[in-house]
DNA sequence: TACTTCTTTATAATCATTATAATTAGTTTA
DNA sequence: TAAACTAATTATAATGATTATAAAGAAGTA
């Protein structure tokens, strides 16, 4: 399945005139195998065995590339650092209040909410981010334990 | 109308044992004055010439103070400043990708998506967070006219 | 192989935000 | 009202994520 994903983001990649390095190629079989939607830094921790010497302008350069090609979503948080999403289908987030992390699901998209806000506002919508938060069953069991 | 949500805001701070400082006073003044959603900087830019020894760690104490008596939102945006929205009733904002303009529009809530998500992943749900992306009519105008 | 261009690396710079410590000002209570 | 207590402000330094820069290295091409 993942291999699937790898080889289509390495077609597409190489369709815009993008060059596979061995840096590109582990960033984003990582980003694709990981749950966690990493941290430009957690990639880099993570891949710090297999390339000694990549520095992390390099990651974050490559997160821009893999950005601007489509492959790969930036979920940005304010001060904290930036969390990356491979692209597969379309998708929305939930996020504990308590630990940070960031689980799937699924919805319909919500077009409607689109069309409301394009009649009221006159924008054209290209776009819309939803993001759901709340204590995921976790932390709310170890709440319960603290009492 | 604004007066009234000052007034409220100050008795909120004052029953929560907050003092109110000029300087509190006055950034609660400009945001909910404001229709551009500002920022920290922005705040203390405009302040400049009431108060010229404010420091920026005021601006954003206060805005922190604000924020956890649930007077102010903060809008994140990655590495790029947060934007401060004083809380009246629910609304979204839609937000133009070329001239970055926040517009506010209302919108019955997502009870619905947030049930979904809840079901789905198990979390206790606290909120959510939506906003929509595209061009503003003036921006939309002016690709026009370089065409 | 030589050339051109893109990519990586190492490092420094930037910028928003937060921490610290000293000073100042609200608030409370006698 | 004045003293005392505590919180808020100020000025400044520190932090941390991200970006810019310049030199070195690697990929694609003639």
């Amino acid at each position: 399945m993942s291999e699937i994903f790898l080889k289509d983001a390495l077609v597409t990649l190489k369709e815009s005139g993008v060059r596979i390095t061995p840096q590109r190629h582990a960033i984003l079989e990582f980003l694709i195998s990981s749950e966690i939607h990493p941290t430009a830094d957690e990639i880099y921790k993570a891949l710090e065995a297999d390339f000694p010497n990549m520095s992390v302008a390099t990651v974050y350069n490559n997160l821009r590339v893999f950005r601007n090609a489509g492959l790969v979503k930036e979920l940005t948080y304010g001060d904290a650092s930036s969390r990356f999403d491979f692209v597969t289908h379309d998708h929305y987030h939930i996020i504990c209040d308590v630990c940070g992390k960031i689980v799937d699901f699924h919805h319909p998209g919500l077009e409607e909410v689109e069309h409301l806000a394009s009649h009221v506002t006159g924008f054209k919508v290209n776009s819309h981010r939803l993001e759901v938060y709340g204590t995921c069953p976790e932390c709310a069991a170890n709440v319960k334990k603290a009492k």
